[in-house]
DNA sequence: ACCTGAACACCGTTCAAGT
DNA sequence: ACCTGAACACCGTTCAAGT
């Protein structure tokens, strides 16, 4: 019989978790299974994709509890950034599988209603969401990129005190470095606020 | 005889822009000019990707025109989206290539230095200038991310202004959004100068 | 109707066989 | 030494053959 989606999700998980992204294959999932390639509960391996992603973002279904705009909007970019670092190569699993998926909406939507509660106008409040949204994004990718010796190398041959500085921003906490970012996007949007609509 | 480097890349490039990045295979591309799928001067696809990569961001190698900090990040921003999207799959090869790839740290380079040029300590100008690129990272991502129809489904089926909301925003005009975002970060950074060391 | 397992057309990479 | 072209171990997907 066809084995049910929850052990076929959890079964994936593992499999990205021990052999990364590319790992995941039809055959080899199949075969962990005990059932022939096209047994399983998904028609093809970009159904999966999703299915494995839209579970990793279901931890985003509760807004932050209640408190100051900017606290709760942080609260749940750190969320998202928990979520995407969750599963190895999750933030290259979601970038495939789709930004737009029904979850990341969901986030989404919280998001938007965090910053209309607090005031500003829906068309603005979804732009914005959406802008930090991308910045999680883009920082999860860099976060779980491998991290070859690049700038190591670059900041030997160069010289370059430029280089040796992001070197050294590179191998830096990387929460610590997530915080800064999103303060500064946090800051924008405080000036947003301030300024007419 | 051997492709020239240059020639391979062109070729790979046009595989790319035609069948997308999964399009390009190295049987393919050697079939396209008429090599064995070993006479290419790569020893492997990673290595071919991070030579696409690599070209892609060479449009970044000179820094922007004296002026204002601020508008000599803001052009550097939309140098580095315009290289990603300007192949298709740009941002999705960048990001799984390598972020720390030698010309994406030029790229970060020359933006830190517009920053320390412009008084900020180099520590925070590097923390700074990588908060950006990953923000233009994952707009563009979200902007090439094949766009199906599940925002517009989400908000028939909620009938949730803020589903509507959300979905109007990710149909606007990308280039107008991706300003919106990084006018938010710039008023961050101002702030950045204005606060004590 | 359903599960089985092979087959199809690919992929990246390697290697022996020729010149 | 070098180019050739097949072979290897895979991949996602499909399908005929059995029960």
């Amino acid at each position: 019989m066809r084995p049910r989606r929850a052990d076929v999700l959890r079964a994936a998980r593992d499999l990205i978790d021990n052999e990364g992204l590319d790992g995941l294959t039809i055959l080899a999932l199949a075969a962990a299974m005990g059932v022939p390639p096209d047994g399983l509960p998904y028609p093809s391996r970009q159904a999966l994709l999703e299915g494995v992603a839209d579970e990793l973002l279901s931890a985003l279904a509760e807004p932050p509890p209640a408190g100051p705009w900017d606290q709760r909007l942080i609260t749940l970019a750190h969320r998202l950034r928990r979520a995407l670092l969750s599963l190895r190569d999750g933030p290259r699993l979601v970038a495939e599988a789709a930004v737009t998926d029904p979850e990341t909406m969901h986030a989404a939507r919280t998001g938007m209603q965090i910053l209309v509660d607090a005031g500003l106008p829906p068309d603005r409040a979804a732009w914005t969401v959406l802008a930090v949204i991308q910045f999680v994004v883009g920082h999860t990718i860099e976060e779980q990129a491998p991290r070859d010796d690049t700038p190591a190398k670059l900041a030997a041959t160069t010289g370059d005190d430029a280089a040796v500085e992001l070197g050294a921003a590179l191998t830096a906490d990387p929460g610590r470095r997530f915080e800064f970012g999103l303060a500064l996007i946090v800051d924008g949007i405080r000036r947003l606020f301030q300024s007419p609509a």
